[in-house]
RNA sequence: GGCGGCAUAGCCAAGUGGUAAGGCACGGGUCUGCAACACCCUGAUCCUCGGUUCGAAUCCGGGUGCCGCCUCCA
């Protein structure tokens, strides 16, 4: 299995540490707003990751935090006139709620950043004593300058850091690219007492130091995020923890590309920020996942309304395929699947492998479930037996359901008796030859929303989408 | 100014040295009372110029265009 690791900017044989157990961190959202579709798509991502991961045998350990106190989150609060913790929560819960909308699992741990402040406070005056940090009025900054490889994930020294020149004017700090690990807060400001004197809170990049630390021990195999936190977000996490532990923090660095919307960046000061929860009401959840998965995760992908309606177009080919086989399944002569038939899955088992051991690559994988689809209606139309149709759902239950989410093999519904019985009546115009009448009862109840389908197998029928 | 990415059929998207996966849409056909589902058939020499090579979408160089990070934006 290889991943591209951004620290060496090269793919690389992944193997960890210890043993099959694989400590994964992701960094999860600042909870001051609703997520949007950049954010999910670096939750659906990695999930897919950790699932996978799974199917390969490793036992994994999922830590994904909420940073629950920033300026974002304290200018929210001022704005609704609540408290922090009030904000923090709302937006977990909406969190939470967008995640399971789209099946993404919960981490193993989720910790919130407000709930471990005195393990900051702690490296923070681990740092100070080190000489690796420094204290201005009350502010505690990170010294850059005093190890020599910052600047190695982003692959930038830290003169070509300087030779930018965009790096902010603070003239408490020594040099322009030392960064806060401590903020004095401002009266009224929610802040927590401190050893060196003023009170304040943590900045952003130690919550990640140390709640990794706590949960996943000094190194880890792999820790992911957008690739915008590459710097300085994971660049500063790498100087902070390496300094406090002297070991390598994480193995692997993933990192995913952005999603464009149109042609233009999504920003919040563009006014085009696509939001989950919006999103579901315009999209069902297999095909956000599809549109999220159907490219590889490194590549900028484009939100358009045509996407998003090829997106639902092409998962509907699936989940078509998945009913089909499920509706012969229920009528299907018993016997023992086709040696022939276990061939070609085992086959596009190890297809989907190697897609997925190459770097992740969930949109080679993906286009193997279409061959999987199209195995499946080859089988449906020639009246496979049970054990082939049930093999085939086992396929998809594996790959199309656990792994990528993009069908459900859930029973179908029981129908109620009306509708049983309207199905009948046309069933019998129809064989009369009436068909005027077979199709005012269709049309009565494709109102219902329920849709028709002879087929050579029978009478199908779907819940309109 | 520094660092990095991308450019493949109408659209989306794999492919990183041996003559272009998959999906959506379009068209033709089979099946069907019709419709739907499904199946079959149909489409590209890979932004451009030059180089390396027996051979390049794939490697190197120039050009053009687009994009990201360097601003607590995933």
């Amino acid at each position: 299995m290889q991943f591209y690791n951004t620290l060496g900017r090269k793919k690389e044989e992944f193997y960890t540490v210890d043993g099959n157990h694989a400590k994964i961190y992701v960094c999860g959202p600042t909870v001051y707003n609703y997520i949007h579709i950049g954010n999910a798509r670096v939750f659906v991502f990695f999930d897919v990751m950790r699932r996978y991961l799974r199917q390969a045998g490793y036992e994994v350990t999922y830590v994904q935090n909420f940073t629950d106190v920033d300026d974002r989150l304290i200018e929210a609060a001022k704005t609704t006139s609540e408290s922090v913790e009030q904000v923090a929560e709302r937006y977990i819960d909406a969190y939470f709620q967008d995640m399971d909308h789209l099946g993404v699992e919960r981490a193993d741990v989720h910790p919130r950043a407000t709930e471990h402040v005195p393990e900051m406070i702690e490296a923070i005056q681990q740092l100070l004593a080190d000489g690796y940090a420094y204290e201005v009025a009350g502010d505690v900054y990170y010294r850059t300058k005093r190890k020599t490889d910052y600047g190695k994930l982003s692959q930038q020294t830290v003169a070509d850091l300087k030779i930018g020149a965009r790096v902010e004017v603070n003239d408490q700090k020594e040099d322009p690219l030392d960064f806060a690990l401590w903020k004095a807060s401002k009266p009224g400001e929610i802040s927590w007492e401190t050893p060196w004197g003023m009170p304040g809170r943590p900045g952003w990049h130690i919550e990640c130091s140390v709640m990794a630390k706590k949960y996943l021990g000094d190194t880890l195999d792999i820790h992911a995020g957008g690739v915008d936190l590459c710097f300085p977000h994971h660049e500063n996490e790498i100087a902070q923890s390496e300094a406090l532990t002297g070991q390598p923090f994480a193995r692997y660095w993933l990192h995913n590309g952005f999603i464009q919307m149109g042609d233009q960046k999504m920003a919040k000061s563009l006014g085009n920020v696509k939001r989950v929860v919006d999103l579901r009401s315009e999209y069902s959840a297999p095909a956000i996942r599809y549109f999220l998965l159907s490219v590889h995760y490194r590549q900028p992908i484009t939100f358009t309304k045509q996407v998003m309606e090829q997106a639902e177009a092409a998962v509907e080919r699936l989940q078509t395929a998945v009913n089909n086989v499920q509706h012969l399944l229920k009528q299907a002569e018993p016997g023992d699947v086709k040696p022939v038939l276990t061939e070609k899955l085992e086959r596009l088992s190890n297809k989907v492998k190697a897609a997925m051991n190459d770097d992740l690559n969930t949109a080679n994988a993906i286009s193997v479930l279409f061959e999987a689809a199209k195995l499946a209606n080859e089988e449906v139309a020639q009246q496979a037996n049970q054990g082939s149709l049930q093999a085939i759902i086992d396929w998809f239950s594996l790959y199309g359901e656990t792994l990528f989410g993009l069908v459900e093999l859930s029973e179908a519904e029981i129908l109620d008796h009306e509708i049983e019985m309207l199905i009948e009546k046309r069933q019998q115009a129809r064989a009369n030859r009436n068909y005027q009448e077979a199709d005012q009862i269709r049309d009565e109840l494709a109102a219902k929303g329920i849709l028709l389908e002879d087929t050579p197998q029978g009478v199908r029928w779907k819940r309109k989408s």
